[in-house]
Order: C-alpha cells, then sequence, then structure tokens
DNA sequence: GCGACGCTTCGGCCGCGGCCGAAGCGTTCC
DNA sequence: GGAACGCTTCGGCCGCGGCCGAAGCGTCGC
C-alpha cells in the first residue's frame, strides 16, 4: 500500500492518456479525427454531442495530455489528432473493446456501413481494407508475416505500373507497410506508408467517396469495377 | 450536437475501456500486471497504494472492461492481462504518453533501472530490448523492416544452434516477431512469440534475473558475459 | 469446529469534473 | 467602425466515482 512512487514512472502520465480519452464526449471527438483530417471545434461539438464552451474544454484537456494539436487559421481553429502514435494507441484500445465481453451491441445500418468499408486515420479499413490486404498478399504482391507486411518486388511493380503509385515518395519516413488489426473483422489490414498511399489513389481514381459525416467511404459504380478487375472484389 | 448516436459506434466502447485505464490506482495495477504474470489482490493492492477494498472494486471494474482476467486458486485469486491485445494496447498509450509534451518527469534510480533493462509483458524492453532487437538485425539473423521483424534463415539456425531456443514450438499461434515500439527508448525491440521464447531463454540461462516488486530485470554476471559474446552487448 | 486469513460487499463521505448559459475576446466582413 | 461570427473563459450546479472502515463470506489449517 506504500509502493505509490514505485512503478508510477509510467503509471501517472499512462493514466493520464487513458483518461482524457476515457470520457464519451471525448472519445466521439478523438473517434471523428480518427481519419486524420483536421476538424474545427464546432464540428467537433456537434460530434461529441455537446456544447460548444464543454468541446472547448475537452480540446483543451486532449491538447494537454499530447493527443490533439491545433492549427490556427484565420478566425478557425483546426484540431486534429497530434500523429500517428495516438491513431495506433486508438485503434489499440478499440481492439480490446470489440475483443471484450461479447455483448450485443444493436448493429444499425450505420454500423453496417463502418463494417464495410471506412477509413482508418489515413488508410482503409473494414471489409474493403482486410479484402485488399487479402488480395495483395493472395497475389504475393505483399507478404504479411509476423504481424506486419513487407512489399515483395512483384508488388512495387503492379502498385506503381496497374494503379500509378508513386512508392519511391513512400520510401522514407513512417514504415512502408505496417499492418492494423481491424476492429471490426479483427484481421490485418493494411496500414503506413503504402495503406495510406493505397488509399489516397483508391480516392483519386474516384474508386471510393466520402460519406458525409462519417468515416464509412462510399465504393462508387467506378471503384466496383476497379476493385475487381485489379483485385478481384466483389463490392 | 445532436450527433451522438453517430460515431458512438466503436466509441462509447472506447471510451468505457480508456476510462477503466484512466484512474492512477488502475493504471499501477496494470502497469504491475504488465510483465504478464498473475498476482494476487493483495499484491495489486500494494502496488496500486490504495486499500484491499479500493482494490477489490478496481479489479471488478477491469475485469468488467476485458482488461483483466481472474484465475481462482484455492482462497487466492490471481490476477493478469485478459491478452496481447491489452499489453499492445497498454504500450501504444505508454509510446504516447512518452511523446507526450517533453515535461522533465525527475528520473530517479528506479527509473533508470526500468530504462536499461524491463520485461514488457512477456518479452524484453528498455536499452538491453533495443540493444538485443539491432544486434540481430545487425547480423541478419533478423530483418527490421516496415514496422514489424521476420527471422531469417541463419538467424533461425543461430537461435537453434547458439541459445537452444525451441523455434518449432513458436511456429504457430501469435505472430513469431512483432515488434513493439518500446517507450523508453522511443525504437522498436522484438516482441511476438520470438520475443517471449528469447526473453524466457535469458532467463533459463541465468543471464537476467527479476528485480524485486519492479518490471526491471538485472543483468547477471553470466549475462554480461553472454550478451557479449553472443550479440556483442555491453552491459 | 473454530479461528485465521484473503478478499468482497456495504455504507457514507467528499471532491473532481462534466455540463450548461452568460459574458468576453479576437477575427472577419462590409 | 460596427456587426456578425467562432470560440474560450467564468460561475454555478450536480452527479459520478474514488476512498476508507466495518462487516460479511468463503477457504484453509489445526
Amino acid at each position: 500500500m506504500l509502493a505509490v512512487m514505485n512503478t508510477m514512472v509510467s503509471g501517472t502520465t499512462l493514466a493520464e492518456v487513458a483518461a482524457a480519452i476515457g470520457d464519451t464526449a471525448r472519445a466521439n471527438i478523438l473517434a471523428a479525427l480518427m481519419d486524420g483530417r483536421a476538424l474545427t471545434a464546432g464540428e467537433l461539438a456537434w460530434h461529441a454531442g455537446v456544447s460548444a464552451p464543454t468541446t472547448s474544454g475537452h480540446l483543451a484537456r486532449l491538447r494537454q495530455a499530447g493527443l490533439v494539436a491545433e492549427e490556427r487559421q484565420g478566425r478557425h481553429r483546426y484540431h486534429r489528432l497530434a500523429g500517428p502514435e495516438v491513431a495506433h494507441a486508438l485503434e489499440a484500445l478499440m481492439a480490446v473493446a470489440a475483443s471484450g465481453p461479447p455483448r450485443h451491441r444493436p448493429t444499425g445500418p450505420r454500423d453496417e456501413a463502418l463494417r464495410a468499408a471506412r477509413t482508418c486515420y489515413d488508410h482503409l479499413a473494414g471489409r474493403l481494407g482486410v479484402g485488399l490486404a487479402d488480395a495483395l498478399q493472395a497475389r504475393g504482391h505483399v507478404v504479411i508475416a509476423d504481424g506486419a507486411g513487407s512489399l515483395t518486388e512483384a508488388g512495387g511493380r503492379f502498385l506503381s505500373g496497374a494503379l500509378g503509385i508513386d512508392l519511391a515518395a513512400a520510401r522514407s519516413g513512417r514504415p512502408l507497410c505496417r499492418t492494423c488489426l481491424d476492429w471490426s473483422e479483427r484481421r490485418p489490414h493494411l496500414a503506413g506508408r503504402l495503406g495510406a498511399a493505397l488509399c489516397a489513389r483508391c480516392f483519386e481514381l474516384g474508386w471510393i467517396e466520402p460519406v458525409r459525416d462519417s468515416r464509412a467511404v462510399a465504393v462508387t459504380e467506378a471503384g466496383r469495377r476497379g476493385f475487381a478487375e485489379a483485385f478481384g472484389l466483389a463490392f
């Protein structure tokens, strides 16, 4: 009972960070930012379901915890996740949340849209994300082993050739191809710079489009054809 | 402000899990369990710095959140982390906590011991853990790429030959070689089944020993020789 | 069977913090 | 300059939940 100062090295701040996430309104704010975009306080207030003053307080706290960063631009202030580690931690927590007690959560249509295809910080998740990872792996374009992925030579040629993804730009900095446990599918999808590039390219090609006020993405008609041709996916 | 039901799909439970972690006493309990062992409520009360009744309540809450599992054995009840995902989420949160505001945290001797060498759930972390990962990588025994590791053939021979690590037993189930961001070194160390096997073998060989009431491990005289010979590490 | 022991449940206290409306501050637009 | 706008700060209310001591319950040892 007199330990207190013992494991506190990480303890206190671990608790601080977790407590910052551990409130419904703030968790909703963070979830809204998980698509990697920067939103204004007003938009976040809407997502969180609380008033502007309350949101302001929450944002201050999230900032102090190092979870979100603020960017001032004229009379607007944009808020975004502080970095990829934050998105990673949130994703890990969601995986724990989803793996927890198998209590029946009502599965609404919105939920279904999210499970089908959504963005996860800067890459694709849901059945689409997992499907892409599976397809790339099945064709030997990516080797998913030991919990992470590596792009093969054939994979590099395929992505730059057939899809026009510039991998030279993605070579440095963040890991090229991390995997990320999908909380809805409970299987890995592709994250890292490859995942981000792939996602961005799908938007560019008009294969997917954002769904208003949601992290879900809609697969367009062009996307249905594209995913079928390039990856053999039926969407 | 009327969104509420919107991104709540993951929101509510994300908040629940985070809130369960976000209390000093509970964070201390979880940190104490991070070495993968199962502890009794009494021991955890000591670690948390609160009374037995309070600890009991905390454990109930952690269990309900799916973070901790209970094992009854006679008049004792052992508590352990519910699974590797939980350890992973905690590690990710610690990384965020460590990366946050670079405020000066007092760095005591205990802290120094933890930074030198400690267990992280079931594998090694700190300078020792990162050093082992670096050495294995430098010699081509492990390829750390894209945020995860793969064991090479030479690496397999080295580990089974020179160290006597039975990798056949580690072939199935959890990923063989994940990497895990070290919160003190801010660089990856080896986790997954390889990390666990390596850690266990170091204990078996008497190279490291547990430090009482801490996740830190001490490198023995034999360990100093062993790590130098096998990995070229000075400890 | 009886006490010792480990832990949980109960009851009550108290403070932290989430919530809002009103007011204040800074930016932009005209 | 003045009004509109977006956001933050302030003040006050209220309830959740962390804390403990005391009592209860199950297990073990003699």
